[in-house]
DNA sequence: TAGTCGCACAACCCGTTGTTGTGGCTCGCC
DNA sequence: GGCGAGCCACAACAACGGGTTGTGCGACTA
């Protein structure tokens, strides 16, 4: 691939030769063979060197494409320079969002986000630790001072969350509900798994409000849930209010605030403090120069979050 | 590459190695090979199997990309069922912008533009004819009973002329100005080569107000006119309204309305008869759907354009 | 018409990558 | 705790792909 894009280049076998190291017969069956397993010519062969065909201009920047996406391939795993790397809980809820606006104001910045599955914020913490992540968005159940010292921590979004139902739901036409109507309810909230910071957080809001909360049920994805709570008129579940998910036009589910308290999920940025990738400290600026919604009468959190501050 | 993706998935060498119709063995040295290259190991190898380490959870969606990437490549030269394939005259006129709002109309339809460059209308055709392109926008000099049977021809966007110069030129103040302004004036639009329509369409209008078009400066690429441009007192150039420029903040380049008359440029798009690529009539539909602005009165088109309607 | 330039074909050779065979490790079961 | 099952790694060997050298052919030029 790199061979043809150089032959384009050039416009001569020769040139990519010498630039390759090799001889020109190597450029030329390692053209042929790309043809032949492409079915057709990319080359127009002429006395003086090669020209692309209609193919082959077509064909260009598609190579230039897979050569690119080699590099970042390569790059993201380079030890050293490698692009900034971060963990959030999930794809979809208020960091994920966060992150993606961090990534439109500096859209030079090469940014790897992953999900470090089925762990909790001690998983977390020994990645940032070991270097192996940069940065994670997680709800820190862990007490400040039984942080290692060498971990920071960051409150940088409090979520509120909403009710989530299908139109048959008993509640679907409130245009608000409480906690305390919740009680008696099914929630259903699946993939979530013991351990993680979120079942701590749905443990705590259950208890608190005496709520049937249901987080370990089988979890077969986001559509399989959205496609159960369309046609039930038991079961809901609880979303934060940034969280996007995407349903059916047909499906008609409703989002109904919850207040009274109203439930808030603490995000927080974990990150090293010895860490010194450029990126980091862009997004530190970035973090800082929005102003996050922070609430401070009207909701509940669990009594790990509201001593972080 | 494929192999890795592979045993991510399943989580096993073994099954990977079923489904490539190879020895595990093969499986293992191709993962060590790539690992090594890396410098990373990706997985971690336990009893039951293989597990991502952090690096190959990020590589991952990378190495997806990759191979997308090589199916699109692929793809778009594959005889029969390939991405509709479109000619522009370049990238920054009308018709691409036309082109953008396209896909994102239709996002889902594979699309090719390419430039077929230092070619004429007739080399466009002759494309279109044997089918190595799907269609193309252009401005069709020929008149239209010396045009093939089978090939056909809507005009589509009229685009007018507008002057740029720098702050430094005598007409850079002007509100906006006429053809007969520009007389004495040096008009340099380097790029165009001789036997394109383009430079048929600046040799007519040249002749038709007596004005000194340059079109056949070296060319050095958008940035170099512009850079010249920037500083010139003397030098300005024509470029259509709708096409895109970006330039450095400072430049401080204007552009500058004609009137009495306009000079607009007529594109058209040209297609084969019996093409029956399916995008291709979505692209009709889409174009339908437009309203193009079309002018009457106040404009100067070649007496080839005005003659198509 | 001879010379030069540029790509293609043929023969050969070597290194990569596949295979077979085997060993070591961990986990679960009796 | 011993043993078998499952899974990956290492070693030796074989086969193929892709490189090299040598040569030929066609087109443009002087």
């Amino acid at each position: 691939m790199r061979t043809f894009v150089s032959v384009a280049d050039t416009g001569q076998f020769q040139h990519t030769a010498a630039e390759m190291a090799i001889t020109q017969q190597a450029v030329s069956k390692r053209i042929a063979k790309l043809e032949g397993d492409l079915g057709v010519r990319l080359f127009t062969r002429t006395a003086r060197g090669t020209q692309l065909t209609i193919d082959g201009q077509v064909f260009l920047p598609h190579a230039r494409e897979l050569l690119r996406a080699e590099q970042r391939a390569v790059d993201s795993v380079r030890p050293g320079r490698r692009p900034l790397r971060i963990d959030v809980i999930n794809r979809r809820t208020a960091p994920a969002a966060l992150l993606r606006d961090f990534h439109r104001g500096y859209p030079d910045l090469q940014l790897d986000v992953l999900v470090l599955d089925d762990s909790g914020v001690d998983v977390a913490i020994a990645a940032v630790r070991s270097g192996s992540i940069d940065a994670s968005f997680r709800a820190v159940t862990i007490p400040a001072r039984r942080l290692p010292d060498d971990i920071k921590v960051m409150r940088v979004v409090d979520e509120p969350h909403q009710l989530l139902t299908g139109p048959a739901h008993k509640l679907a036409t409130a245009p608000a509900v409480t906690p305390a109507d919740l009680v008696g309810h099914r929630i259903w909230i699946p993939g979530i798994l013991p351990g993680t910071e979120w079942a701590t957080y749905y443990n705590d809001l259950a208890a608190e409000f005496g709520l049937a909360i249901d987080p370990i049920g089988p979890n077969f994805g986001t559509e399989h849930l959205l496609d159960v709570l369309a046609d039930s008129a038991t079961l809901a579940s609880l979303v934060g209010e940034q969280t996007r998910l995407l349903w059916p036009t047909h499906y008609d589910l409703r989002r109904i605030p919850l207040y009274d308290p109203t439930p808030v999920y603490p995000h927080s940025l974990i990150w090293h403090r010895d860490n010194s990738h450029p990126a980091l400290a862009t997004l530190h600026h970035h973090l800082a120069s929005i102003r996050p919604r922070r609430f401070d009468t009207g909701i509940w959190m669990p009594a790990w979050a509201t001593r972080q501050a």
